[in-house]
RNA sequence: UGGGCUAUCGCCAAGCGGUAAGGCACAGGACUUUGACUCCUGCAUUCGCUGGUUCAAAUCCAGCUAGCCCAG
């Protein structure tokens, strides 16, 4: 008896891949795409489909029929609204900088479209990110980086559990992007040559800030830019439009680069500084989950991640709490960011992560 | 209406007779399954206005206009 995987296809490239990896190793597959955004009635879908857009559908199905497997759409609209669309403009609205896809990966892809692939009868859900889910020696499930250097999908992973894991493949992470495409080719796919996804899926023109007041029915009011001093400096177009580091978009021109250092949403003040005030040693983190060790004892070093494109900086976390940690680095990182994920490996491991406070 | 100073891209600012630096801002692109960051490209045929001197002026001269400062 063949073991049940269901593949979650977005109508890119490597899910496609994914897809055709797990028949080949054996499994029934099962493609589902998970509608998670789209409007029902929207059909201005332009060619822009992101990681779950309008071809998205068309494409999965398309390739479904090419590797002769069978194909369902499932609607995940009501999680994905409350657990990501709900939650991201919640943050932006506290000063925070969320990061919608590991909300994404961690409330719909796992929890809901694991649930109810359980209650089709799959024993597996897989996908097509570019990391690596290996057991290690104590016995725990880690993730592990992808063979393609450049692109690892391991930060936005970070708060899978052990028990989903456990029933989770990763085909694509043990090959490289390069050859993901070649194989996708000589395959005939038609998913072969799709770009990349990119930016907020939800918000294909970009403007996350116009989407905030769409969504919450409101213009997210203008308020002060001011300086460390108290001074104000001008006006800003709403905290929505700002986070830790920026430069541009700030419509300042003091003569020389100048960044948002802070955001006070009580004041509706947003802080301007040097590039230099940006830096940060030390920061503390909460809602942690632990991967390659089941929890942390007092302290130890280790290489953090504190956004997704962050080549990682050497550390040491040491625990302040039940689920706070302090993470003290050797050199200071360049804008922490509270409301982003920090993520701890060990080597090529996720040891685990949480959220920047 | 005595005296002095200044007027160069949206902002700041080089230039001092030889044919308009740079920074910021802004725009476009690259990068990127988050926001950012970073990188690349673009961005004054023109120097407050009008004349003059000169082969040649943003750069010298004159007048005008505007702003600032000091005296009244």
């Amino acid at each position: 008896m063949k073991e049940k995987v269901v593949v979650g296809m977005s109508g890119g490239v490597d899910s496609s891949v994914a897809a055709w990896l797990l028949k080949e190793q054996g499994y029934e597959v099962i493609g589902v795409t998970m509608q998670i955004w789209q409007d029902d009635t929207e059909e201005a879908q332009q060619e822009n489909g992101g990681c779950c857009g309008l071809s998205a559908v068309e494409d999965a199905r398309r390739v479904a029929w090419q590797l002769g497997i069978p194909y369902y759409v499932m609607n995940f609209k009501e999680d994905f609204r409350l657990h990501v669309m709900d939650y991201f403009v919640r943050e932006y609205l506290a000063g925070r900088t969320p990061n919608p896809c590991i909300a994404c990966n961690r409330y719909v892809k796992w929890e809901s479209l694991l649930k109810r692939s359980r209650e089709i009868g799959a024993d597996y859900i897989a996908t097509g990110h570019y990391a690596r889910i290996e057991r290690l020696e104590n016995g725990r499930f880690s993730l592990r980086m992808s063979a393609t250097a450049g692109k690892d999908q391991t930060y936005a992973l970070y708060s899978l559990t052990q028990e989903q894991l456990a029933c989770t493949r990763m085909p694509v992470g043990a090959y490289t992007k390069e050859k993901i495409r070649a194989m996708a080719d000589s395959l005939g796919l038609l998913t072969a040559q799709k770009p990349d996804s990119q930016e907020i899926c939800f918000v294909p023109d970009g403007d996350y800030a116009s989407f905030i007041d769409r969504t919450t029915g409101a213009k997210i009011p203008e308020g002060d830019f001011v300086n460390a001093a108290g001074e104000i400096l001008g006006r800003h177009k709403g905290i929505t439009h700002y986070t830790i580091g920026q430069r541009k978009g700030l419509g300042l021109s003091m003569g020389r680069r100048v960044v948002v250092t802070e955001i006070r949403p009580r004041t509706n003040q947003v802080v301007i500084g040097e590039n230099e005030d940006v830096f940060s040693s030390v920061l503390e983190a909460d809602r942690l989950n632990f991967m390659a060790i089941p929890h942390l004892d007092g302290e130890r070093p280790a290489m953090a991640k504190i956004r997704y494109n962050h080549k990682g900086a050497p550390c040491v976390i040491k625990k302040t709490g039940p689920d706070r940690v302090r993470v003290e680095f050797e050199k200071p990182q360049r804008a922490v960011t509270p409301g982003q994920a920090v993520v701890f490996y060990d080597g090529e491991y996720v040891l685990g992560g949480g959220t920047i406070l």
